[in-house]
DNA sequence: GAAGCATCATAAGATCATCTTATGATGCGA
DNA sequence: TCGCATCATAAGATGATCTTATGATGCTTC
């Protein structure tokens, strides 16, 4: 028997959503319904769709179901759009993932103008949970460090955030007299975004070679980081693009030559919406500020 | 409210077939139920989506329905094979559209590599036809002479035709004794293709600089039309890769370095299948014998 | 560990969408 | 003019799917 569009659309609420009650909820159904329409699919194609904890667990054959249900998604959405250009009731709503940096510097300006006739959800999330949102399909897109694209997913070049490490003068003044060494970087505190955050570290291991444990600080958010180290929290490593919205002299850098670069990556469904054809071209428009 | 699948299917099946009872009949459903389809259709986007003649006639706003009926019939069968590689029963179906030339010369070798798991149909039409046919969604790819990709269709170059002005050795002799001028351009019979087929007129316009009007003889058959040609019916406009296949000096051409070159795209509709997706490289690997 | 809550399954009957049957209107060709 | 093909509509039949009701399970909380 064939899967029917209604299943699958159910299975995808039920991902979205974790449990079976809250996807009734948002189908505006019973949970009793939800229940039925997942075992009526499951009786359908012959196996289980999905594993019952919380949230609930895909299978392979359920994640294919989902992707169909996604893909029908937004051609129903496409379709309402070419035959009520005026209606904006219900355009589309794509899911992206972009992590803090990027929102915070460059990705912003370009989704702006994407959103005429798209409506976004961000998402801001670090680099293994973006992956794992696009291969549960909450997320039709992301920008991520791995240009090996997912199975089922597109992958393209969007260019190099290249990152410095910088603290104030006054904190270089105190903790750097006597040069950035092996020495000083094991002492003085450093400020990160979190314990995930490993950029620091690789500056650290180029620099000396060793694995050091300086005092870490972490401010989950970018442009509170950025304030951070202005007001000598520590030193930290701040994005190109970041340090150039800064006042000159608020911070300098430890090693002036020193960089890191991180390349990034557009991932997104190999499907075909013209929504998510809007983003795609926007994210990359906005990419162009990471172009050197 | 929304477009059902469906409506959408069923739409797409009487378009297909042309009337109401040959759509239900293949939907395996009276036209009665067929009628009401439509009805509900109709009364769910607020407006017609056919004219009822024979066969019938979309409206734009069938149009879009049937796209996405479409759509939906690639993405179903694309879940089946997912959830089914064994079962072969429902491989999918690919409409597409090859001029007779191309279909003759250069385009079946590599489909009938693609055809492992896609059903083919092939649509040997001409041109105008065949973006007619993109549009109204009865072909999902097409090779054409036209590089601007259809809305909503992607287009990529695929190479170029090559043809020569070419008759037989004594078809020359006995009409072309005084050279190939204008005099003798103007009353030796052209073949052509049929009516529309204007291969033989852009040469003639670009050797004499007027219009002439030959005898003209009509064979609407790429083989059959070399076939004339070599039997000394007239000489016409064949491409390079028909020439190829043809036994040594049955054949000569009229100017030896005249020759009108053909660009040819392939265009399809932009949507994610995997069947399709097998199609379109498969012809872009045929059409490898198209370039120089 | 008992109570409470959230979650999912199942039975049984109600509801509702959609199909079939039956009939009629229309247009076209023989 | 008849016959045929096509589409529309009314009305009842059908059947899928929903709701209601209830129960089982597992986790949290006190």
């Amino acid at each position: 028997m064939r899967v029917q569009p209604e299943q699958a659309l159910t299975l995808a609420a039920i991902t979205t959503e974790g449990t079976f009650d809250a996807a009734a909820q948002r189908l505006h159904l019973t949970p009793s319904a939800v229940s039925q329409r997942v075992r009526a699919l499951e009786i359908a194609i012959g196996r289980p769709v999905l594993r019952r904890v919380r949230p609930v667990e895909l299978t392979p054959a359920g994640e294919a179901v989902v992707r169909f249900g996604r893909q029908l998604e937004l051609l129903s959405s496409d379709l309402s759009d070419q035959l009520e250009p005026s209606e904006n009731g219900s355009t589309p709503r794509i899911t992206l993932v972009v992590n803090s940096d990027s929102l915070h510097t460059w990705a912003l300006p370009g989704l702006v103008k994407a959103a005429d006739h798209v409506q976004l959800t961000i998402l801001r999330e670090d680099q293994d949970h973006s992956l794992e949102l696009l291969r549960r399909g909450t997320a039709h897109g992301a920008v991520t460090a791995t240009g090996t694209p997912m199975p089922g997913c597109s992958s393209r070049p969007l260019g190099v955030m290249r990152y410095r490490p910088v603290c104030t003068p006054a904190f270089a003044a105190k903790w750097f007299a006597d040069g950035v060494t092996g020495t000083t970087l094991a002492t003085a505190p450093v400020v990160t975004y979190d314990d995930k955050d490993d950029l620091q570290d690789r500056y650290l291991r180029r620099q000396c070679r060793t694995t050091l444990q300086p005092p870490r600080h972490y401010v989950p958010a970018t442009h509170e980081l950025g304030q951070a180290i202005q007001l000598g929290l520590g030193w930290g490593m701040l994005p190109d693009l970041q340090l150039a919205g800064l006042d000159s002299g608020t911070v300098t850098a430890l090693t002036p030559s020193a960089h890191l670069d991180v390349p990034l990556h557009w991932q997104q469904w190999r499907l075909t919406s013209t929504a998510l054809d809007h983003v795609a071209s926007a994210i990359t428009e906005s990419a162009q500020a990471l172009q050197p």
